[in-house]
DNA sequence: GACAATATATCGGTTTGTGATAGATAGTGG
DNA sequence: CCACTATCTATCACAAACCGATATATTGTC
């Protein structure tokens, strides 16, 4: 059993997964990854501030992503970036995988009748 | 633009695809989806009565799922079955594709594994 | 200088999720 | 036939998650 199992975050928050996902592709700061949702999704999923400060929030405090000191050379001070931590990179896979269980079950029943 | 977008629905609440995704099997009762949804995540996703009732409520007012008269033989009389409707189906699907690409960017960028 | 885009942040309310509990019927073992 | 467990639907009251609107300030562009 690992320290702090990351089964016992599943199933993530919508919203938590998204951000998480977003970090995978490297640092970033809020902005950003508001963009990253919303054109990752193809306009799909807009995430506004309240939601990615407030996961964001959430997200440090639970330990699966941080903040980091590091800044970039020609950078807009106010922003805050942030990384995913070892332990937000396994949540990020675990929950990936399970909704890739989801998923698969849902095109198997579903691929007679494709509407 | 088809009669009732399917994508007007989404991102869709992890609870409601959960119950539409245990009703691709077939017209079920309350009972066997909350089962299904837990044997179908290997125990992770456990759904107690109150989350799946008040689900089943949520897609039948938007036309994701409906109740069925139709009943098997020697059944227990206490049992409401649902059903899928056509919009469902869509609904489900599009979901399924939307997680997946989701899922397929959380792969694509953990996929060294480097923790 | 005017204006849009960038960037972080919070308030207040809505929607969603859930443990606890309830009541009733069905099945099982004694 | 009784006790006991599992099945089955249902709701309450609360907690967690989500999000539109708004605020504030800076940066980039014309």
């Amino acid at each position: 059993m690992a320290a702090s199992d990351p089964h016992a975050f599943l199933p993530l928050p919508q919203a938590q997964f998204h951000v998480l996902v977003a970090l995978t592709e490297g640092e970033r700061h809020g902005y950003a990854i508001m963009q990253a949702v919303e054109s990752s999704s193809d306009g799909v999923v807009r995430m506004g501030p309240a939601t990615l400060y407030g996961t964001l929030k959430r997200l440090v405090d639970s330990g699966l992503a941080e903040e980091t000191a590091h800044r970039p050379a020609d950078d807009d001070e106010r922003r805050r970036y942030y990384r995913l931590t070892g332990l937000g990179r396994r949540v990020c896979a675990a929950e990936a995988d399970r909704l890739a269980g989801l998923v698969r079950i849902a095109r198997k029943n579903l691929r007679p009748g494709l509407a």
